[in-house]
RNA sequence: GUGGCUGUAGCUCAGGCGGUUAGAGCGCCAGGUUGUGGCCCUGGAGGUCGGGGGUUCAAGUCCCCUCAGCCACCCCA
Protein backbone atom coordinates (compact mmCIF):
# COMPACT_ATOMS: atom_id res chain seq x y z
CA UNK A 1 0.00 0.00 0.00
CA UNK A 2 2.03 2.92 -1.39
CA UNK A 3 -0.95 5.74 -1.57
CA UNK A 4 -3.09 6.53 0.92
CA UNK A 5 -5.98 9.12 2.20
CA UNK A 6 -4.88 12.79 3.05
CA UNK A 7 -4.26 12.65 6.67
CA UNK A 8 -7.68 13.95 8.50
CA UNK A 9 -9.58 12.53 5.25
CA UNK A 10 -11.73 9.52 5.61
CA UNK A 11 -13.25 6.76 2.85
CA UNK A 12 -17.00 5.62 3.29
CA UNK A 13 -17.26 2.01 2.31
CA UNK A 14 -20.49 0.30 1.44
CA UNK A 15 -20.80 -0.93 4.88
CA UNK A 16 -20.36 2.36 6.25
CA UNK A 17 -22.70 4.61 3.83
CA UNK A 18 -26.02 3.17 5.34
CA UNK A 19 -25.21 5.16 8.70
CA UNK A 20 -24.26 8.19 6.48
CA UNK A 21 -27.75 7.68 4.36
CA UNK A 22 -29.93 7.10 7.92
CA UNK A 23 -28.52 11.01 8.89
CA UNK A 24 -29.32 12.75 5.83
CA UNK A 25 -32.84 11.17 5.13
CA UNK A 26 -33.78 11.86 8.55
CA UNK A 27 -32.15 15.57 8.04
CA UNK A 28 -33.92 16.63 4.92
CA UNK A 29 -37.29 15.12 6.40
CA UNK A 30 -37.17 17.58 8.98
CA UNK A 31 -35.94 19.93 6.83
CA UNK A 32 -39.07 19.77 4.87
CA UNK A 33 -41.57 19.77 8.28
CA UNK A 34 -39.93 23.06 8.97
CA UNK A 35 -39.92 24.48 5.61
CA UNK A 36 -36.14 24.62 4.94
CA UNK A 37 -35.40 24.17 1.13
CA UNK A 38 -31.81 22.62 0.47
CA UNK A 39 -29.41 24.13 -1.54
CA UNK A 40 -25.69 23.13 -2.38
CA UNK A 41 -23.02 26.07 -2.72
CA UNK A 42 -19.91 25.35 -4.07
CA UNK A 43 -16.90 23.75 -2.32
CA UNK A 44 -14.51 26.84 -2.55
CA UNK A 45 -15.16 30.49 -2.74
CA UNK A 46 -13.28 33.68 -3.05
CA UNK A 47 -10.44 34.07 -0.01
CA UNK A 48 -11.55 37.10 0.81
CA UNK A 49 -15.46 36.01 2.11
CA UNK A 50 -13.90 34.43 4.81
CA UNK A 51 -11.90 36.73 5.86
CA UNK A 52 -14.22 39.47 6.06
CA UNK A 53 -16.47 37.28 7.78
CA UNK A 54 -15.45 34.98 10.15
CA UNK A 55 -12.53 37.00 10.85
CA UNK A 56 -8.92 37.96 10.55
CA UNK A 57 -8.18 37.11 14.20
CA UNK A 58 -10.29 33.96 14.43
CA UNK A 59 -8.06 30.64 14.54
CA UNK A 60 -9.82 29.45 11.44
CA UNK A 61 -8.57 32.19 9.47
CA UNK A 62 -5.25 32.80 10.95
CA UNK A 63 -4.24 29.36 10.84
CA UNK A 64 -7.09 26.63 9.40
CA UNK A 65 -7.80 27.23 6.22
CA UNK A 66 -6.94 25.81 2.60
CA UNK A 67 -6.57 28.51 0.34
CA UNK A 68 -4.47 28.77 -2.78
CA UNK A 69 -4.36 29.95 -6.22
CA UNK A 70 -5.61 28.86 -9.25
CA UNK A 71 -3.59 29.25 -12.50
CA UNK A 72 -5.37 32.54 -12.65
CA UNK A 73 -3.77 33.87 -9.77
CA UNK A 74 -7.02 34.07 -8.20
CA UNK A 75 -7.30 33.15 -4.25
CA UNK A 76 -9.90 30.35 -3.61
CA UNK A 77 -10.51 28.75 -0.23
CA UNK A 78 -11.51 25.36 0.78
CA UNK A 79 -14.87 26.19 2.90
CA UNK A 80 -14.30 25.78 6.58
CA UNK A 81 -17.58 26.89 7.17
CA UNK A 82 -21.28 27.14 5.65
CA UNK A 83 -22.85 29.87 6.85
CA UNK A 84 -20.53 32.92 4.74
CA UNK A 85 -20.82 31.18 1.47
CA UNK A 86 -24.82 30.66 2.48
CA UNK A 87 -25.30 34.72 3.13
CA UNK A 88 -23.38 35.04 -0.49
CA UNK A 89 -25.40 32.80 -2.20
CA UNK A 90 -28.49 34.76 -0.39
CA UNK A 91 -27.13 38.26 -2.19
CA UNK A 92 -25.86 36.76 -5.42
CA UNK A 93 -28.94 34.90 -6.01
CA UNK A 94 -31.39 37.58 -5.20
CA UNK A 95 -33.09 35.77 -2.40
CA UNK A 96 -34.13 39.07 -0.76
CA UNK A 97 -35.95 39.67 -3.43
CA UNK A 98 -38.52 36.57 -2.64
CA UNK A 99 -40.95 36.00 -0.06
CA UNK A 100 -39.32 36.59 3.68
CA UNK A 101 -38.06 34.60 5.76
CA UNK A 102 -35.95 32.54 3.39
CA UNK A 103 -35.00 29.36 4.86
CA UNK A 104 -32.16 27.41 3.74
CA UNK A 105 -30.43 23.89 4.54
CA UNK A 106 -27.52 21.98 3.72
CA UNK A 107 -27.35 18.00 4.11
CA UNK A 108 -23.56 16.72 4.33
CA UNK A 109 -21.96 18.90 2.21
CA UNK A 110 -18.01 18.83 3.24
CA UNK A 111 -15.92 21.26 4.73
CA UNK A 112 -12.25 21.71 5.34
CA UNK A 113 -9.61 23.07 8.04
CA UNK A 114 -6.09 22.76 8.29
CA UNK A 115 -6.43 20.90 12.12
CA UNK A 116 -4.41 18.61 13.60
CA UNK A 117 -7.18 15.12 13.34
CA UNK A 118 -8.17 13.90 16.27
CA UNK A 119 -11.78 11.63 16.63
CA UNK A 120 -14.37 13.52 16.12
CA UNK A 121 -12.35 16.44 14.22
CA UNK A 122 -11.09 15.38 10.71
CA UNK A 123 -9.58 17.79 8.38
CA UNK A 124 -12.33 16.98 5.72
CA UNK A 125 -16.18 16.68 7.85
CA UNK A 126 -19.22 16.90 6.73
CA UNK A 127 -22.05 18.66 8.23
CA UNK A 128 -25.93 19.66 7.51
CA UNK A 129 -26.92 23.35 8.40
CA UNK A 130 -29.86 25.38 8.41
CA UNK A 131 -29.57 29.21 7.81
CA UNK A 132 -32.95 31.42 7.74
CA UNK A 133 -32.48 35.22 6.51
CA UNK A 134 -35.17 37.80 6.85
CA UNK A 135 -36.53 37.24 10.51
CA UNK A 136 -35.07 39.04 13.37
CA UNK A 137 -37.79 37.16 15.70
CA UNK A 138 -36.88 35.09 18.63
CA UNK A 139 -39.22 32.61 17.98
CA UNK A 140 -36.88 31.96 14.39
CA UNK A 141 -33.87 31.94 16.82
CA UNK A 142 -36.16 29.25 19.16
CA UNK A 143 -37.16 27.29 15.69
CA UNK A 144 -34.22 26.68 14.48
CA UNK A 145 -32.92 25.36 18.13
CA UNK A 146 -36.05 23.19 17.89
CA UNK A 147 -35.13 21.82 14.44
CA UNK A 148 -31.55 20.61 15.16
CA UNK A 149 -32.99 19.13 18.58
CA UNK A 150 -36.01 17.50 16.67
CA UNK A 151 -33.56 16.28 14.09
CA UNK A 152 -30.92 14.99 16.29
CA UNK A 153 -33.85 12.84 18.63
CA UNK A 154 -34.97 11.38 15.21
CA UNK A 155 -31.84 9.99 14.51
CA UNK A 156 -32.34 8.12 18.11
CA UNK A 157 -29.78 10.23 20.11
CA UNK A 158 -30.78 10.67 23.84
CA UNK A 159 -29.07 12.61 26.91
CA UNK A 160 -28.49 15.64 24.77
CA UNK A 161 -27.50 19.19 26.36
CA UNK A 162 -28.53 22.25 24.91
CA UNK A 163 -26.83 25.76 26.15
CA UNK A 164 -27.77 29.17 24.98
CA UNK A 165 -26.38 32.26 25.43
CA UNK A 166 -26.47 35.22 24.30
CA UNK A 167 -23.19 37.66 23.48
CA UNK A 168 -25.44 41.20 22.40
CA UNK A 169 -25.36 43.26 19.56
CA UNK A 170 -22.13 44.80 18.79
CA UNK A 171 -22.74 47.85 21.07
CA UNK A 172 -23.75 46.15 24.22
CA UNK A 173 -21.16 43.98 23.44
CA UNK A 174 -18.14 47.09 23.24
CA UNK A 175 -19.66 47.87 26.99
CA UNK A 176 -19.21 44.63 27.76
CA UNK A 177 -15.73 44.18 26.16
CA UNK A 178 -14.71 47.15 28.06
CA UNK A 179 -15.92 45.54 31.34
CA UNK A 180 -13.99 43.29 30.83
CA UNK A 181 -10.68 44.51 30.02
CA UNK A 182 -11.45 46.65 33.55
CA UNK A 183 -12.21 43.57 35.17
CA UNK A 184 -8.58 41.73 34.07
CA UNK A 185 -6.72 44.11 33.91
CA UNK A 186 -5.31 44.01 37.10
CA UNK A 187 -4.66 40.88 36.88
CA UNK A 188 -3.19 40.41 33.51
CA UNK A 189 0.68 39.76 34.74
CA UNK A 190 -0.53 36.11 36.48
CA UNK A 191 -2.76 35.27 32.94
CA UNK A 192 -1.64 32.37 30.97
CA UNK A 193 0.39 33.64 27.51
CA UNK A 194 -2.91 32.43 25.67
CA UNK A 195 -5.56 34.71 27.58
CA UNK A 196 -2.86 37.96 27.51
CA UNK A 197 -3.36 37.80 23.98
CA UNK A 198 -7.30 37.05 24.10
CA UNK A 199 -6.96 40.05 26.31
CA UNK A 200 -6.17 41.91 23.35
CA UNK A 201 -7.69 40.30 20.83
CA UNK A 202 -10.81 38.60 22.28
CA UNK A 203 -11.66 39.72 25.78
CA UNK A 204 -15.16 37.37 25.54
CA UNK A 205 -12.83 34.19 25.02
CA UNK A 206 -11.21 35.12 28.90
CA UNK A 207 -14.21 33.65 29.87
CA UNK A 208 -13.77 29.70 28.94
CA UNK A 209 -10.38 29.38 29.58
CA UNK A 210 -9.46 25.85 31.45
CA UNK A 211 -6.60 26.79 33.34
CA UNK A 212 -7.11 27.08 36.69
CA UNK A 213 -5.33 30.40 37.27
CA UNK A 214 -7.36 31.78 34.56
CA UNK A 215 -10.67 30.58 36.00
CA UNK A 216 -10.28 31.88 39.57
CA UNK A 217 -9.57 35.35 37.39
CA UNK A 218 -12.86 34.77 35.80
CA UNK A 219 -14.79 33.84 38.83
CA UNK A 220 -15.64 37.58 39.48
CA UNK A 221 -15.79 38.61 36.53
CA UNK A 222 -19.15 41.00 35.46
CA UNK A 223 -21.78 38.82 33.56
CA UNK A 224 -22.67 39.34 29.42
CA UNK A 225 -26.14 39.29 30.44
CA UNK A 226 -25.92 42.30 32.56
CA UNK A 227 -24.77 44.68 30.01
CA UNK A 228 -26.93 43.92 27.15
CA UNK A 229 -29.09 46.14 26.19
CA UNK A 230 -32.95 46.77 26.75
CA UNK A 231 -33.56 44.84 23.14
CA UNK A 232 -30.74 42.63 22.81
CA UNK A 233 -32.26 41.17 27.05
CA UNK A 234 -36.16 41.22 25.77
CA UNK A 235 -34.68 39.32 22.46
CA UNK A 236 -32.75 36.69 25.25
CA UNK A 237 -35.51 36.53 27.35
CA UNK A 238 -37.90 35.51 24.74
CA UNK A 239 -36.18 32.84 23.13
CA UNK A 240 -35.67 31.61 26.38
CA UNK A 241 -39.86 31.46 26.63
CA UNK A 242 -40.21 29.92 23.32
CA UNK A 243 -37.83 27.21 24.45
CA UNK A 244 -39.95 26.81 27.23
CA UNK A 245 -42.58 26.56 25.29
CA UNK A 246 -41.61 24.06 22.51
CA UNK A 247 -40.29 21.55 26.03
CA UNK A 248 -36.93 22.07 25.28
CA UNK A 249 -35.06 22.08 28.52
CA UNK A 250 -31.46 24.37 28.55
CA UNK A 251 -28.81 25.86 30.85
CA UNK A 252 -27.79 29.14 30.30
CA UNK A 253 -23.96 29.15 29.93
CA UNK A 254 -22.54 32.56 30.17
CA UNK A 255 -19.29 30.96 29.10
CA UNK A 256 -20.48 29.91 25.74
CA UNK A 257 -18.76 31.91 23.44
CA UNK A 258 -18.66 31.32 20.01
CA UNK A 259 -15.56 31.87 18.29
CA UNK A 260 -16.66 33.60 14.71
CA UNK A 261 -16.69 37.29 14.35
CA UNK A 262 -20.18 37.73 12.71
CA UNK A 263 -22.54 36.35 15.78
CA UNK A 264 -24.55 38.70 17.69
CA UNK A 265 -26.96 37.96 20.13
CA UNK A 266 -28.28 34.07 20.32
CA UNK A 267 -25.25 31.58 20.84
CA UNK A 268 -25.77 28.04 21.34
CA UNK A 269 -24.08 24.80 21.62
CA UNK A 270 -25.84 21.35 21.75
CA UNK A 271 -23.02 18.91 23.42
CA UNK A 272 -22.99 14.98 24.16
CA UNK A 273 -21.07 13.47 26.75
CA UNK A 274 -19.56 10.89 24.82
CA UNK A 275 -17.62 12.94 22.57
CA UNK A 276 -14.94 13.88 25.05
CA UNK A 277 -12.52 17.12 24.79
CA UNK A 278 -14.87 18.10 21.63
CA UNK A 279 -18.36 17.48 22.84
CA UNK A 280 -20.44 20.17 20.46
CA UNK A 281 -21.77 17.77 17.52
CA UNK A 282 -24.34 21.18 16.86
CA UNK A 283 -23.43 25.11 17.09
CA UNK A 284 -25.23 28.39 15.97
CA UNK A 285 -26.70 31.45 16.66
CA UNK A 286 -27.90 34.37 15.48
CA UNK A 287 -25.80 36.77 12.64
CA UNK A 288 -27.79 39.72 12.27
CA UNK A 289 -24.47 41.99 10.88
CA UNK A 290 -23.41 39.37 8.52
CA UNK A 291 -25.25 40.17 4.91
CA UNK A 292 -24.71 43.80 5.56
CA UNK A 293 -21.06 42.99 5.57
CA UNK A 294 -20.90 41.85 2.52
CA UNK A 295 -23.09 44.88 0.55
CA UNK A 296 -26.26 43.88 1.23
CA UNK A 297 -28.88 45.21 3.25
CA UNK A 298 -29.26 45.01 7.00
CA UNK A 299 -30.86 41.49 7.43
CA UNK A 300 -31.19 39.36 10.55
CA UNK A 301 -30.41 35.77 10.22
CA UNK A 302 -29.85 32.79 12.21
CA UNK A 303 -28.58 29.32 11.80
CA UNK A 304 -26.62 26.53 13.25
CA UNK A 305 -24.16 23.78 11.65
CA UNK A 306 -24.11 20.03 12.87
CA UNK A 307 -21.21 17.88 12.68
CA UNK A 308 -22.12 14.49 10.81
CA UNK A 309 -18.75 12.49 11.97
CA UNK A 310 -19.66 13.31 15.55
CA UNK A 311 -23.09 12.53 15.48
CA UNK A 312 -22.38 9.23 13.88
CA UNK A 313 -19.46 8.74 16.96
CA UNK A 314 -22.65 9.16 19.04
CA UNK A 315 -24.71 6.84 17.64
CA UNK A 316 -22.13 3.98 17.60
CA UNK A 317 -21.02 4.95 21.36
CA UNK A 318 -24.72 4.94 22.10
CA UNK A 319 -25.05 1.57 19.85
CA UNK A 320 -28.54 3.06 17.99
CA UNK A 321 -29.65 0.51 15.93
CA UNK A 322 -29.53 1.57 12.28
CA UNK A 323 -31.95 0.15 9.95
CA UNK A 324 -29.62 -2.60 7.86
CA UNK A 325 -28.41 -2.44 4.21
CA UNK A 326 -31.36 -3.85 2.42
CA UNK A 327 -30.30 -7.21 0.70
CA UNK A 328 -31.06 -9.11 -2.82
CA UNK A 329 -34.47 -9.96 -3.76
CA UNK A 330 -32.65 -12.93 -5.98
CA UNK A 331 -29.81 -14.31 -6.75
CA UNK A 332 -29.53 -16.79 -9.63
CA UNK A 333 -27.59 -19.43 -9.96
CA UNK A 334 -26.61 -21.43 -13.34
CA UNK A 335 -25.50 -24.65 -13.54
CA UNK A 336 -23.50 -25.58 -16.38
CA UNK A 337 -22.51 -23.39 -19.43
CA UNK A 338 -25.47 -23.96 -21.20
CA UNK A 339 -27.72 -22.13 -18.33
CA UNK A 340 -25.95 -18.93 -18.34
CA UNK A 341 -27.19 -17.52 -21.13
CA UNK A 342 -31.13 -18.02 -19.88
CA UNK A 343 -29.63 -17.21 -16.69
CA UNK A 344 -28.53 -13.82 -17.66
CA UNK A 345 -31.51 -12.90 -19.29
CA UNK A 346 -33.79 -13.90 -16.40
CA UNK A 347 -31.61 -11.41 -14.55
CA UNK A 348 -32.29 -8.35 -17.29
CA UNK A 349 -35.92 -9.09 -16.90
CA UNK A 350 -36.02 -9.21 -13.22
CA UNK A 351 -34.11 -6.21 -13.05
CA UNK A 352 -36.08 -4.16 -15.31
CA UNK A 353 -39.25 -4.89 -13.24
CA UNK A 354 -37.44 -3.49 -10.71
CA UNK A 355 -36.67 -6.55 -8.56
CA UNK A 356 -32.73 -6.24 -7.72
CA UNK A 357 -31.21 -9.26 -8.46
CA UNK A 358 -27.48 -10.54 -9.02
CA UNK A 359 -25.69 -14.02 -10.24
CA UNK A 360 -22.16 -15.29 -10.39
CA UNK A 361 -19.43 -14.12 -12.56
CA UNK A 362 -17.15 -16.31 -11.24
CA UNK A 363 -18.07 -19.54 -12.63
CA UNK A 364 -18.29 -21.12 -9.48
CA UNK A 365 -20.08 -24.42 -8.12
CA UNK A 366 -23.30 -24.24 -6.65
CA UNK A 367 -22.33 -24.83 -3.45
CA UNK A 368 -20.22 -21.33 -3.80
CA UNK A 369 -22.69 -19.69 -5.45
CA UNK A 370 -25.43 -20.82 -2.79
CA UNK A 371 -23.19 -19.86 -0.49
CA UNK A 372 -22.26 -16.26 -1.99
CA UNK A 373 -26.24 -15.49 -2.31
CA UNK A 374 -26.63 -16.52 1.62
CA UNK A 375 -23.86 -14.06 2.37
CA UNK A 376 -25.26 -11.07 0.00
CA UNK A 377 -28.04 -11.59 1.84
CA UNK A 378 -30.64 -12.45 -0.62
CA UNK A 379 -33.99 -13.07 -0.26
CA UNK A 380 -34.50 -15.84 -2.58
CA UNK A 381 -32.22 -17.86 -5.17
CA UNK A 382 -33.42 -19.04 -8.44
CA UNK A 383 -31.32 -22.39 -9.65
CA UNK A 384 -31.41 -22.86 -13.85
CA UNK A 385 -29.87 -26.27 -14.92
CA UNK A 386 -30.29 -28.48 -17.43
CA UNK A 387 -33.56 -30.32 -15.85
CA UNK A 388 -34.98 -26.82 -15.52
CA UNK A 389 -34.21 -25.44 -19.03
CA UNK A 390 -36.04 -28.84 -20.88
CA UNK A 391 -39.06 -28.33 -18.91
CA UNK A 392 -38.96 -24.68 -19.15
CA UNK A 393 -39.21 -23.51 -15.36
CA UNK A 394 -36.78 -22.34 -12.87
CA UNK A 395 -36.22 -24.06 -9.14
CA UNK A 396 -37.07 -21.20 -6.61
CA UNK A 397 -35.66 -21.20 -3.40
CA UNK A 398 -36.67 -19.47 0.08
CA UNK A 399 -33.45 -18.95 1.47
CA UNK A 400 -34.98 -18.44 5.22
CA UNK A 401 -36.64 -21.72 5.52
CA UNK A 402 -34.99 -23.25 2.13
CA UNK A 403 -38.43 -24.52 0.38
CA UNK A 404 -38.25 -25.06 -3.18
CA UNK A 405 -41.22 -24.91 -5.80
CA UNK A 406 -40.64 -25.27 -9.47
CA UNK A 407 -42.12 -21.82 -11.19
CA UNK A 408 -42.26 -21.68 -15.08
CA UNK A 409 -39.97 -19.38 -16.79
CA UNK A 410 -42.64 -16.61 -17.73
CA UNK A 411 -44.17 -16.76 -14.24
CA UNK A 412 -40.87 -15.95 -12.01
CA UNK A 413 -41.31 -12.28 -12.88
CA UNK A 414 -44.72 -11.78 -11.46
CA UNK A 415 -44.27 -14.58 -8.71
CA UNK A 416 -41.36 -13.03 -6.89
CA UNK A 417 -42.71 -9.00 -7.76
CA UNK A 418 -45.86 -10.38 -5.27
CA UNK A 419 -43.44 -12.15 -2.65
CA UNK A 420 -40.80 -9.61 -2.15
CA UNK A 421 -43.60 -6.85 -2.03
C1' G B 1 1.12 24.45 16.11
C1' U B 2 2.65 21.94 21.42
C1' G B 3 2.99 17.47 24.57
C1' G B 4 1.97 12.15 25.17
C1' C B 5 0.36 6.92 23.72
C1' U B 6 0.02 3.40 19.79
C1' G B 7 1.21 1.00 14.77
C1' U B 8 2.35 -7.29 13.63
C1' A B 9 -2.61 -11.04 8.03
C1' G B 10 -8.83 -7.92 5.52
C1' C B 11 -10.45 -7.35 11.19
C1' U B 12 -9.30 -8.15 16.69
C1' C B 13 -4.85 -9.33 18.82
C1' A B 14 -0.36 -13.05 20.74
C1' G B 15 4.91 -12.75 19.89
C1' G B 16 9.75 -13.67 28.20
C1' C B 17 16.34 -10.33 28.78
C1' G B 18 17.46 -9.29 20.26
C1' G B 19 18.42 -15.72 17.98
C1' U B 20 16.43 -20.35 12.59
C1' U B 21 10.81 -21.17 8.19
C1' A B 22 6.33 -14.57 12.57
C1' G B 23 1.30 -17.24 15.21
C1' A B 24 -4.20 -17.52 16.91
C1' G B 25 -9.44 -16.40 16.43
C1' C B 26 -12.77 -14.28 13.03
C1' G B 27 -13.27 -13.28 7.79
C1' C B 28 -11.99 -14.94 2.66
C1' C B 29 -11.22 -19.23 -0.94
C1' A B 30 -11.58 -24.54 -1.90
C1' G B 31 -12.98 -29.53 -0.61
C1' G B 32 -16.04 -32.93 2.41
C1' U B 33 -22.02 -33.00 -1.15
C1' U B 34 -21.61 -35.99 -10.06
C1' G B 35 -27.06 -29.62 -8.89
C1' U B 36 -28.16 -26.76 -3.03
C1' G B 37 -26.45 -21.68 1.79
C1' G B 38 -26.43 -21.30 7.30
C1' C B 39 -23.83 -25.66 11.61
C1' C B 40 -19.63 -28.97 11.57
C1' C B 41 -14.83 -31.07 9.69
C1' U B 42 -10.34 -30.65 6.50
C1' G B 43 -7.11 -27.83 3.65
C1' G B 44 -5.45 -23.19 1.30
C1' A B 45 -4.35 -18.20 0.10
C1' G B 46 -3.02 -13.85 2.53
C1' G B 47 2.35 -10.42 6.21
C1' U B 48 7.76 -4.87 2.61
C1' C B 49 6.11 -6.79 11.20
C1' G B 50 3.46 1.54 8.99
C1' G B 51 7.99 3.62 6.04
C1' G B 52 13.38 5.00 6.00
C1' G B 53 18.08 4.92 8.33
C1' G B 54 21.34 3.12 12.31
C1' U B 55 23.55 -0.35 16.26
C1' U B 56 24.64 -5.74 16.01
C1' C B 57 27.33 -11.89 13.79
C1' A B 58 21.84 -11.45 14.12
C1' A B 59 16.27 -6.48 14.75
C1' G B 60 9.00 -7.55 14.84
C1' U B 61 12.04 -6.81 19.45
C1' C B 62 17.18 -1.63 20.79
C1' C B 63 18.25 3.78 18.90
C1' C B 64 17.10 8.02 15.48
C1' C B 65 13.98 10.17 11.76
C1' U B 66 9.40 10.02 9.27
C1' C B 67 4.14 8.81 8.28
C1' A B 68 -0.62 7.58 10.24
C1' G B 69 -4.27 6.87 14.16
C1' C B 70 -5.64 8.04 19.05
C1' C B 71 -5.42 11.25 23.75
C1' A B 72 -4.68 16.06 26.11
C1' C B 73 -3.88 21.29 24.78
C1' C B 74 -5.26 25.24 21.12
C1' C B 75 -9.74 25.61 18.71
C1' C B 76 -14.07 23.82 16.79
C1' A B 77 -18.64 20.59 13.70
Amino acid sequence: MTMKRPRGTADVTPGDIARWRYIEDIAREVCHLYGYGEIITPTMEDTELFRRTVGETTDIVEKEMYTFEDRSGRSLTLRPEGTAPTARMYLQENLYSVAQPVKLAYVGCPFFRYERPQAGRMREYHQFGVECFGSADAAVDAEVIALACDFLHRTGVDQLQLGVNSIGCPDCRNDYREALRDHFEPHLEQLCVDCQRRYEVNPLRLLDCKREECGDKAAGAPSMLQYLCGECAAHFAELREHLERFGLPHEVDQTLVRGLDYYTRTVFEITHHTLGAHDVVCGGGRYDGLVEVLGGDPTPAVGFGLGIERLLLILEEEEIELPSVPGLDCFIIYIGEDAKGAGLQLLQELRSEGISADTDYLERSVRAQMRFADRYPSRFAVLLGADELEAGVVTLRDMSDGSQQSVPRNELTAVLRDAVR
